[in-house]
DNA sequence: TTTAAATGCTACGATGCGTAGCGTTATGGA
DNA sequence: TCCATAACGCTACGCATCGTAGCATTTAAA
């Protein structure tokens, strides 16, 4: 009932952590402080680490006696999640109505939602 | 390149409010707060109307000396760009990458896909 | 055992949000 | 005309989140 269950409440930096834990697979906290660009105390990512472990964001392992992390959810998982987090709290759960919306705002047209919906009927076949 | 600036940032509260706005097409302080389960001193609703419209979601017009509030962005076009921001950040702008993420979620499936496109078809022809 | 790397714990300051009090203004009735 | 009261403007407080980091503790390795 709390659009906040679904939606990702992460704040700017645990999204930037995030997406590097998703493209590196796995990683360190120290490999993930040195692509931030701002270059935060060690210290401090490691709290983000943990915030999002308990977020529920990622796992970690343990590899001798360094952290390894990893993503608890698909990149994909966390967008549609979120998706339907918008599309509960603003238009009663009719995700075709936010699509409309797109498609009035330019954002999506029709020939590409026909192109995704064979893209979806072939992988459902396929598997 | 930051989230937040097509992420609608409202509270649980703002959020409420919001759609007793867009539900309402008029309305006054007073007309929301009655509207509002949980009873909030009149103050507080028109606090939140104010913090509403600083942040671009609701314009307002004077009818004798009562404020009367009006949405200033549609409900789908509010939806459909916090659809566009999540995709942006989480997908790299691929809306696609999300909705397929969507049905293998089983959030959404081809045959809905379809009918949304000739939907979208239609209105685009009839316009 | 000594040391340094890695983690655990705690905290502080800024910001956002729900909440509301209080002062001000202006409109409608006496 | 004057006052009561409805409606608004401004300010603030407490709590939660988030970026930030210091300091204590542990443990693997020399």
């Amino acid at each position: 009932m709390n659009m906040n269950d679904r939606m990702p409440d992460l704040g700017e930096l645990e999204r930037e952590v995030m997406q590097l834990v998703w493209n590196g697979g796995e990683v360190t906290a120290e490999a993930i402080r040195e692509q931030l660009e701002r270059k935060p105390k060690e210290s401090t990512v490691r709290t983000v680490l943990r915030r999002l472990e308990d977020k529920g964001y990622v796992n970690h392992t343990v590899s001798g006696r360094t952290f390894v992390f990893h993503a608890a959810a698909s990149r994909q998982d966390v967008a549609a999640r979120a998706v339907q987090g918008i599309v509960d709290w603003f238009c009663n759960g009719s995700l075709e109505d936010v699509l409309v919306g797109m498609a009035d705002a330019r954002m999506l047209d029709a020939k590409t939602l026909e192109q995704l919906a064979k893209r979806i009927e072939r992988a459902k076949g396929g598997k």
